[in-house]
DNA sequence: CGTTAAAAAGAAAGCGCTTGCGCAAGCGCT
DNA sequence: AGCGCTTGCGCAAGCGCTTTCTTTTTAACG
């Protein structure tokens, strides 16, 4: 394969002003940029991006190590963030943690022996915060992603707890609900705690007393939320919810799911509203009333935090939350 | 950051030596090892793979070039390939054509310039195939998905043809449907004229007449299948179809939406069927009836048979076609 | 013209690794 | 003791670039 050496010889030039033309890093006379690039064309040459890195500093990568397999929020997320890498001539090394510590552990291991540039991260629920601590201790520039951490790091992230409170909010002043269930996510997740107290936060601010039944925990996935709903609706019709709101996508399909299996109608026995959209929410029957999260601001906004903190290492972390918006329809009772 | 020489220092033995043990490409005495393996520890040493990939001749990384963000079928093959590199300690690095012929070329290209070992692309329907060629002239490993190509490549897609008419001839002879629409997906896609050919073979089959009519174009997106249908429900009544097919997830969606603001029920006034699973067909209401392609096994031969064109370039070119399988649920008809 | 400063281009030292080549030591054997 | 082997390892030449330091060329001016 054709080297820069090659395009050297064949422009009779030397090799540094091949680099020099092909990086805009000094000036060059027209005459030779013209030469070197026709000798280019000619000889077909690929920059070799491995040999570029290594001499110099950046790769021109970033790696990203989430849990698209889990949630197909994350799935956008990741695609949102491969946009952003794609604006910026940037390439996305991707990996999948599963949201298993050690899986996590390993993916950031392998991102950085491969030398990425910046690692975005959504932290796994790991009480012990191996793969941050790594990161931390080998000083790589990284963002932590919709899971937040109190650790320093740039992160972004979405405001949960108004944002759920809102959603709750609606159930009881728009429709007059008194006894809401809430389904709740994995455990040790931030984003699972502030829902939960998010939904607090509305029964408080509705007067409303907390009665620890109703809050079920769903644990971030279908099967689970649906069992947690079917608890929920086992529950002395006195104390029984008339509406749910689910921490997340899957646990709102889950507990759909779980209402038709016990032949409630959604909203007339049981109103429904969710944590996250996802693409199909406005073509179920009925259609999903839900918490819109802004995920191509989220993507977005990862890669411009790491790119800025590979500019300015030193610069003071930077924690950012976007806000949610609800997307009213059907499930929660109105029109 | 600690390098190779920094390790042998410490351990008192020479950078080859120091490699060997890393890579078990040699041997070395049990002592050594464990002198070196004591200072890899100690320093802290994290092996730099593009130095690695520079020096030798693969990087363990490979390319994938496809179109998540058009349709979330393809963000499952995407997460197919990357659980299968992950299973041979492969990353990937992942880029999105968007199908567009101009991004599909750039990506790919990026991707060689980085030099991956091998390519993952499902071709977009460039009518001059650049990017295939640009592959081909540069002799890249690569594997084409989904989308076949009567080009020399090893390739990997689903058989269309049986599996669209078992969907078809499912809903006629099953179901008695005689006169069925057919939504179409993007010209130009090798997918699209396959699964229309299943569908006229299923007409054939059954001794029914194909009328051009009942073939609209929904372009495998949501919003124009939306209209093909609209069309379909605006042909005189002895004519309009009593079942629906849809070429694709989006389509199906469209065709529902279209068909639910017709005030049109599924499946009493239409029944309805469509090509690919996702998610949340299941809790569709109805659940809908697909013909379902085995995204996993997709991602995963995909990726063997990148690997053994790696171990044989010399290899003759191998072309797998998958069989989908028909998930019977309600949209059709059934129970 | 000669001098000098600015502009253009070349030489070469790495970046961190792999790997072919070759040396030295230790073994069993005659 | 001397021979040929095996075993264990070091040396050094790259891999294809970037970048600093120098050298050469050109232009400018008195």
């Amino acid at each position: 394969m054709a080297t820069m050496e090659d395009v050297a010889r064949a422009a009779d030039v030397s090799l540094s002003t091949v680099s020099h033309v092909l990086n805009g890093t000094r000036k060059v006379s027209p005459k030779t940029v013209a030469a070197v690039n026709a000798a280019m064309q000619q000889i077909g040459y690929v920059p070799n991006m491995l040999a570029r890195a290594l001499a110099g500093s950046s790769s021109g990568t970033i790696g990203v190590a989430i849990s698209a397999f889990t949630n197909h929020y994350f799935s956008e997320t990741v695609r949102a963030i491969e946009a952003a890498c794609t604006r910026h001539g940037l390439m996305m090394l991707f990996s999948d943690t599963h949201d298993d510590p050690e899986q996590e552990l390993k993916v950031v291991q392998n991102l950085h022996q491969r030398r990425v540039d910046g690692i975005v991260l959504a932290p796994s629920g790991d009480p012990q915060g191996r793969a941050m601590a790594y990161l931390q201790s080998n000083k790589i520039a990284s963002v932590l992603v919709d899971r937040m951490s109190p650790q320093a790091f740039d992160q972004v992230g979405v405001e949960n707890i108004e944002a759920t409170c809102e959603l709750v909010s609606h159930l009881i002043t728009v429709h007059g609900h008194r006894r809401i269930g809430f389904i709740a996510g994995a455990p040790g997740l931030s984003t699972t705690d502030e829902r939960i107290d998010g939904y607090r936060l509305a029964l408080a601010r509705a007067g409303l007393p907390f009665d620890p039944a109703l809050l079920q925990w769903g644990h971030s996935n279908l099967e689970r939320s649906g069992a947690a709903t079917r608890e929920l609706l086992a529950l002395p019709v006195a104390q029984r919810p008339t509406a749910i709101v689910a921490g997340n996508n899957l646990m709102t399909i889950g507990t759909m799911h779980a209402l038709r299996d016990a032949h409630l109608d959604v909203p007339q026995d049981v109103a429904l509203a969710g944590f996250d959209d996802f693409d199909w929410a406005d073509y179920f029957s009925p259609r999903l009333t839900v918490m819109a999260q802004p995920l191509e601001e989220l993507g977005a906004m990862a890669v411009d935090l790491l790119i800025e903190r590979l500019a300015d290492p030193q610069r003071a972390q930077y924690v950012q939350r976007l806000s949610p918006v609800l997307r009213v329809r059907n499930s929660c009772g109105c029109s």
